[in-house]
DNA sequence: CTCTCGATTGCGAAATCCGCAGGGTTTGTG
DNA sequence: CACAAACCCTGCGGATTTCGCAATCGAGAG
């Protein structure tokens, strides 16, 4: 049992990518098993050890360490439409003064789904998740314009939603 | 399995009334199963079950149902850049002709994360995750800007991710 | 060589998952 | 009203999985 099965993995955990921001460097274990339970986030430790070539444990102590780190997260993703949510608009923003401190500030509001900090013609783009017309009317116009520093905003509101995948990694 | 918006719905024979787009009426329990779920992906049936005031057995049949029906899936999510990801970029994209058809080819692309059609000054709003700078290059220049139908593009590079939740349904 | 540290493994015990049978409740029909 | 069908829930074993822990392995550092 000890003298096999270490050929196969060669967990290559220097630069496989380092550059940057406090990325935890991820080898191809990992890689697999955050592929796994991308396909299926209650996938038993054990079918995934068998994917990967890792015992049980292993696998969950590595799963563990992933979500301890905020590399992943498991959770329950729905189309928005059946939960009740009829209005999702994506919002570009252009920002003076500070930019973080804008996004801060929308992170902080609960309709707004996905903030990203861009260069482009906006400086943030926003994705908010409302009720109805009222509801997003009310955080463009009155919630998101009376943050500090937002100079303008143009919104595209959401006609159709085509498609939306959480593959990343995956390919 | 890859989309959330158009998966479909099993037949429900006795649909009185799911207007349209809506999905299967979702009641106050499965509404709270779900933001279990959100919370943690992983937890087990019986906790969910004492949360919500249901048997283990019946949480479980509920959730199986969900699934089935494409309501949610449960699922790892990432953060792309930590998954060797470095570049990502919003892409605005006025169309002349069909915007539906333009979306369905952009769908088919493994790098067009997020599809949507929107109203505003773009038509069509595609979130696309790549691996390097060329690579992307190669994506809006090259393949997205092919596409038949396509008038123009204008591109959004994400600097910095600041929020992505799923707490759809939570609120 | 020796020691340390992190990752992996093996293994019981406890908890969880799973399928199935049974019992209410509602709906539709004769 | 009676009856059947469809639904949803509960309870209950048995199989499976999760969990915690001690032992082992491997790569460095001293």
């Amino acid at each position: 049992m000890h003298s096999v099965a270490v050929a196969s993995r060669s967990a290559d955990p220097r630069d496989s990518r380092e550059s940057r921001n406090g990325g935890p460097q991820l080898d191809a274990v990992s890689l697999a098993i955050i592929e796994q339970l991308q396909e299926d986030g209650r996938r038993p430790y054990a079918a995934i050890g068998k994917a990967v070539g890792l015992s049980e444990a292993a696998v969950r102590q590595r799963v563990q360490k992933l979500l301890d780190q905020g590399v992943m997260q498991i959770v329950a993703v729905t189309d928005p439409l059946t939960v009740g949510f009829r209005r999702q608009a994506m919002v570009g923003i252009n920002v003076e003064g500070d930019v973080e401190s804008v996004a801060d500030a929308l992170t902080a509001m609960s309709e707004c789904e996905y903030v990203v900090m861009t260069a482009g013609s906006f400086d943030l783009m926003v994705e908010i998740v409302c009720e109805d017309d009222d509801h997003l009317l009310d955080v463009i116009n009155k919630r998101i314009r009376a943050v500090p520093g937002v100079r303008s905003t143009e919104s595209f509101v959401y006609l159709k939603l085509k498609k939306q995948t959480y593959m990343w990694g995956t390919r």
